[in-house]
DNA sequence: CGATGCCTTGACCAACCTCAAGTGGCGTGG
DNA sequence: CCACGCCACTTGAGGTTGGTCAAGGCATCG
């Protein structure tokens, strides 16, 4: 299962030192180290620490000084916002390529993240990272590019959770995992689902129940048809788009 | 009304080009302008243009190329998206000082924005402002802070959206114009809400009648008192933090 | 002084939540 | 190899919050 969540080929030895490892990372052409030359990634590598983490283990700490920036190589981090009692906000998955450590206070993490299935990711001190802005300015326009996506897809999900109903955002939800598999190559039609219902609810503003019941409606009205427990089939992505509102 | 949004002193020559306008200008200390010294507002001088929006009218249309970017110097704005049926969401106001223009895809504006009040404006060419992160490097690491603070806003926003009830969405409202106003030097227990409850609703994916119902409980509790119809004195801004969930 | 726009309040309704029971896959241990 | 327990998910019944629809108040403005 989450060998269909990584990207093909991916090179086993992305971590040996010997080799660059860098230079030999499958998202290399994705993530935010595509704009260094291959010259210049000795300078990311010097500072890259690779580490694991199995499900459920956190990356980072709500409240934790924020030390650290991420990449991650491979499977899925979910990252969270919390309220005193224990309700919880998803503010998004984030998966191979993906960056983690943008939004963050003076005052640390002002979030969480946590592994949803087993990661791989690319540890920086923050310190390190930005020490490199100077040398490589592409680096930092680059991460400002990546901030203003970032919050360009924020404000779509506020769009999401204060507007639209259930159905629109499970169908909204399913069409940008669509979207994303299709982006890395693969089929679009054969969407995995590595988090949980609980997960999903919690990402989408519902309960776990909620998301199980327009589960089964799209099911029921033949948009989508279960394969497993995580994995969806998407009969009628039209059908689907239409739902999300064409926002995508 | 509009008076007691501004900040005091402001000076009333600031866009006036004989005498330097950025350097009078009352916001240059909070704006991403105070990242330039004096000698160097020239630059920025010499690509600004002020413009005025009375209420209502645009400052950036869903969908436009977006063409320029934007620093409300007085005056209330708000960004928002639609859905293809008319429901929408406000996801953010912007108040003087504050910077319009961050979020932004490759197809143009995101989202669209429009004035609450009448309001000033520094408008900005993208590219414009964009050649200036050359010379002045500074002026890009102010943007990618200011993009982060918008990044860690906009999640503590789906946390509200997602999981607070109407009470403290109502409440995290008023605290964050509250702590605005005392930000500014201003007596944080009198409120202005130069919007309508319609524009407060879509701003916390509620419809105009819960707002109004939460206030008259805020009311009845003792926590506000309403001044005018869009005046609200905070009469207990602890129990309202306490309700907000002390995120803020 | 009437019209207009915005807000408040009430009655009713529906979407979603809560609580609860039941299903099915999977790993473990007898 | 099968029984069991566990966990995640599904499904149902009923309740609650907030939405919908509608009426009325109260400023401002011409």
């Amino acid at each position: 299962m989450l060998d269909r969540v990584s990207v093909k080929n991916r090179c086993t030895s992305q971590h040996d030192p010997r080799t660059g490892p860098c230079a030999h990372c499958a998202i290399r052409s994705l993530a935010i180290c595509s704009v260094l030359q291959d010259t210049e990634l000795d300078a990311l590598e010097a500072i890259v620490t690779p580490i694991v983490r199995e499900p459920g283990q956190a990356v980072v700490r709500e409240g934790d000084r924020s030390s650290h920036v991420f990449n991650i190589t491979a499977g899925v981090i979910k990252a969270f916002k919390h309220l005193p009692d224990g309700r919880r906000q998803i503010t998004g998955f984030l998966f191979e390529a993906d960056f983690l450590g943008l939004a963050v206070g003076d005052e640390g993490y002002t979030y969480g993240a946590e592994a949803v299935t087993k990661a791989e990711l690319c540890q920086i001190r923050r310190t390190d990272f930005e020490a490199l802005f100077d040398r490589f300015p592409k680096l930092e326009r680059r991460l400002l590019a990546l901030a203003r996506d970032e919050l360009a897809i924020a404000q779509e999900k506020m769009l999401l959770l204060g507007r639209m109903d259930a159905l629109e955002r499970v169908a909204t939800f399913l069409v940008g995992l669509a979207d994303r598999a299709a982006r890395f190559d693969m089929p679009a039609t054969d969407v995995v689902l590595p988090m949980t219902r609980t997960d999903i609810a919690d990402y989408l503003g519902l309960t776990l129940e909620t998301v199980s019941r327009t589960f089964s409606r799209l099911r029921n009205s033949g948009s989508i048809a279960s394969v497993g427990r995580q994995d969806i089939r998407i009969n009628n992505i039209a059908a689907l788009r239409d739902l999300a509102g064409a926002t995508g």
